[in-house]
DNA sequence: CCAATAATGTTCAATACTGAACAATAAAGT
DNA sequence: ACTTTATTGTTCAGTATTGAACATTATTGG
């Protein structure tokens, strides 16, 4: 390794891309600070939402679509059932799922929480171009493309 | 709150940024995994190249760079100087102060590491073109300037 | 039908992160 | 000088996340 050409810091797309994961980590953590008046973090965010957009998925494909295991819903979510956000009912046709639902309190919370992850975001980005945005939310879909084939390279998850 | 028109993924700035945070996570996951055969995890990288750049700093100001707790260095560095790779040495000045430095093992490690993740991002980002990384790197420098006046708002950390 | 294989969710131990309470040291105010 | 306040790092209990081993139920191949 060279003296100083080829530190890191020095190529462009590492400092976009450090720029990137400092921006996600401190909007994360605002966020959490914000939630706290509803009394939910990020992660349960995430189920809230999810649950909210599909209706009826089972842990499994939550837990793929969030990028976790499948051990981690099955801690969480007994959790948000206590707490009355969400409801879990088994598959008619096959014993083994579980189907996840939203209670009213929960669809409430969702809402109010999705208010202020939303104002959040806007408040944020609302200096940035709307183009911009776009072109960024493009990239990143390219980006996301390509690091899911990795990630699917060794973990044989179907999709 | 309405029916459908306010949905939060009807609008361009929360599907932006929903995809920046997935690409993150989805890094993260990525380089979790190349990293493991150098037997280190993100979070610990972040610290090496810390170190790396800023020979001798706290770990007070470690943290702060590196957006965590004083707890969470408290917990984390004595183990990196376990595995030999850090050394801590009391400021002669201040005897609260402990100054962290990397050990030769350390450095040769952290060469290591960020050859992986400059190789991952180059890698991953090598379809986007530099200017359109460029463009994406301002706005993200402008999204971190916004969000870290809003966490020092009640969190008093002098900078 | 029955054995083998796969899929789904659970449990458990290990690890990581946080915030609050704490101990030691330094700086400021009197 | 010395009392008060601030700073630095540590400890601890609580929570989150993971991967591996496991139990239950489905599916597949004979």
């Amino acid at each position: 390794m060279n003296k100083n050409q080829s530190l890191p810091w020095d190529h462009p797309r590492f400092r976009s891309w450090i720029a990137v994961a400092r921006a996600c980590q401190l909007m994360q953590t605002v966020l959490t600070r914000e939630l706290a008046e509803l009394d939910i973090k990020p992660p349960h965010l995430d189920i809230l939402i999810n649950l909210y957009r599909f209706e009826g998925i089972s842990q499994q494909e939550l837990a793929h679509k969030l990028l976790v295991g499948r051990s981690n819903m099955s801690m969480a979510l007994p959790q948000m059932e206590k707490r009355g956000l969400i409801e879990r009912r088994g598959d008619k046709k096959d014993k083994r799922v579980l189907r996840l639902y939203l209670t009213q309190e929960g669809r409430s919370v969702t809402e109010r929480a999705m208010a202020i992850q939303t104002a959040l975001i806007e408040r944020t980005l609302s200096s940035e171009p709307l183009d911009q945005c776009m072109a960024m939310a493009e990239s990143m879909e390219r980006l996301i493309v390509t690091l899911q084939s990795e990630v699917r390279e060794d973990s044989r998850e179907p999709a």
